[in-house]
DNA sequence: CTGAAAGCGCTTACAG
DNA sequence: CTGAAAGCGCTTACAG
């Protein structure tokens, strides 16, 4: 690899000890004298000796890295959630892998079978059955952690905001302002975030008395795209809601786009609340009014939660994994974009 | 690292061969017999074996890893170039890590020697003098490629967008537009990007014989925060631009935001173009007139340059790396944030 | 065309 | 506390 790559035998040769010895020095050196530590050190120091990552992982029977699968790479919030993962093994000897969901090509339980990952944290809760299932049969299944999303139905640990509370809160924030026709544009059909967050609107509309019209259920996918389709279906409403809680603020940005080119003023003649507070929602124009999720406490967390697995699949009598599923705060940040109704 | 490890010797076992014979079959099969081919894959088969990579790269000398540099993973800017990188390696046998320059405590010539990486694309040119001499006394140097950025001076390879192009068609457009007080928003000094436009902005500008005024070069960051500072500069100034042509989309987001909250209309009162395209660009309202750069083309083109130089690396007979810099063409995006001046 | 053997660079029981 | 030896799972000259 480098030009002259110094192995442990010379690093042995030139402390007069053996490589167990210099081995001992790297990894326990407590089981060591202090003059033969010392003089192992000094000879590491002398030779420039590093450790070979590869054979030593060979050899502990370990990968030395973990994966992320990220459903979609260009999305910025799911960026930054990787930052905080890449940051949390930042300074360990287990690399960050990166996969996005889209380019497909890739079979999952492969990176395990091939040795070349010891563990895997998903931010896609949408992983196909045959996949879920692939991971059960190769064993690999309890060095799996969800962050963000995650599988409905499946016992696999994962971290995630709380995103009923936080769907709640959007809708008390709008009936605190006076709001009473509340629309929401949902996200994917089939998504966990999807349900929860819908599930956690109907029941603070319920909860407050709310109209509740099917109508008002518009929807999306996450997508811009499907923010500029909502807004042109409000758009041509007889009686059109006050106010529309988006699934995420990507849609809302694409929403009020749309709805003000076609004159409907926001917050003015619509109010508009998002999910999530990307890094952009606060210089939209109007700013956004959003649902704040932790990403960086969900990617930390689930990095965690993943060492913590590895660390307990390895050892055989460590106690069963439980269903762990942790839930990260959310907030709600009042921006420009939502007022009493005009 | 899976249930019951099946070795290359438990297939050559099933078919009855050496285990050099089924390492043949697997890498390089015109070397055997039809027959002992056949045998060999249904003993594969049979056996659910996956050649553990690991050990197949200790023994080959090589990491089978690829590392991103990116400088801040925040910027969806810089994930979608991730995103290529990480497709153009998606189904061969190494694996893309990613680390990023914000999260210190890197030392990078260290990924090389301990054996886990082959490669680097750096994201980021404004690595440390004292990084760049580590890779060369290390011998790593011919393995490490810049994209988007690059370092001044450098012989290291490169592929970049055509950054003075660009802003050469920003500057041309709002005087085709019949702007002639044109203002400029820099990113951070000393970046080569920042270097780039300010030059090609300046050429045209003289070109044109528009007039250039000091006051108008606005030093940013690339950030949102330098977009809004700049903004607030333009509001005090006593004859301001009737455009503004900022280093970046964020940083233009941030300076319409700051714009039109203190009543200055976008495009009436100033235009606005930025430089990248970034997805939201197509969504702010006014949508952003901005020169866009083929992200998926720097990422693919890297990733298959990094390729090129690994395998000359590798090679003693190979030509010796010439200063290559990939220029990749960028295009002119108009939307509304630009107009003829009121 | 195929096999026996060495070895990639480490770590870790097993002795002493 | 330290060393000799085996072995992690592969690939590849070297013979034949």
């Amino acid at each position: 690899m480098a030009q002259k790559t110094v192995r442990i035998r010379d690093v042995a040769r030139e402390a007069g000890v053996s490589t167990a010895t210099v081995s001992r020095a790297l990894s326990n050196p407590d089981l060591l004298t202090e003059s033969t530590r010392k003089a192992v050190e000094d000879a590491v120091r002398i030779t420039g000796y590093r450790v070979n990552h590869a054979a030593r992982n060979l050899r502990m029977q370990r990968a030395g890295a973990v994966l992320v699968l990220v459903p979609n790479l260009g999305n910025p919030f799911f960026s930054t959630i990787l930052a905080a993962i890449s940051e949390s093994f930042a300074g360990t000897d287990t690399s960050v892998l990166i996969a996005d969901t889209a380019s497909g090509g890739r079979e999952l339980t492969g990176y395990f079978l091939d040795g070349r990952i010891d563990g895997m944290i998903s931010l896609d809760g949408g992983l196909a059955q045959s996949d879920l299932a692939a991971f059960d049969s190769a064993g690999v299944a309890e060095r799996i952690v969800f962050a963000c999303e995650w599988v409905d139905g499946s016992t696999l640990p994962s971290v995630r905001s709380d995103n009923e509370e936080g769907a709640r809160l959007a809708v008390q924030h709008l009936h605190d302002l006076g709001h009473r026709d509340i629309a929401h544009v949902t996200g994917p059909a089939g998504n966990v975030l999807t349900k929860a967050r819908r599930a956690g609107m109907l029941a603070e509309r319920a909860r407050l008395g709310l109209p509740s019209r099917d109508d008002w259920i518009i929807r999306g996918d996450f997508s811009l795209a499907s923010g500029r389709d909502a807004a042109n279906r409000i758009i041509a409403m007889k009686d059109r809601p006050s106010a529309v809680f988006c699934a995420s603020d990507q849609v809302a940005f694409a929403l009020m786009s749309t709805l003000m080119e076609a004159g409907v003023r926001v917050p003015e003649d619509i109010s508009v609340i998002g999910f999530d507070d990307i890094e952009l929602s606060k210089v939209y124009t109007p700013s956004l009014t959003t649902i704040r999720q932790d990403r960086h406490a969900l990617g930390c967390r689930a990095a965690q939660l993943l060492l913590e697995q590895i660390a307990a699949a390895g050892d055989p009598l460590a106690p069963a994994a439980p269903d762990r599923v942790e839930m990260v705060g959310v907030e709600l940040v009042t921006r420009q974009s939502t007022a009493a109704p005009g």
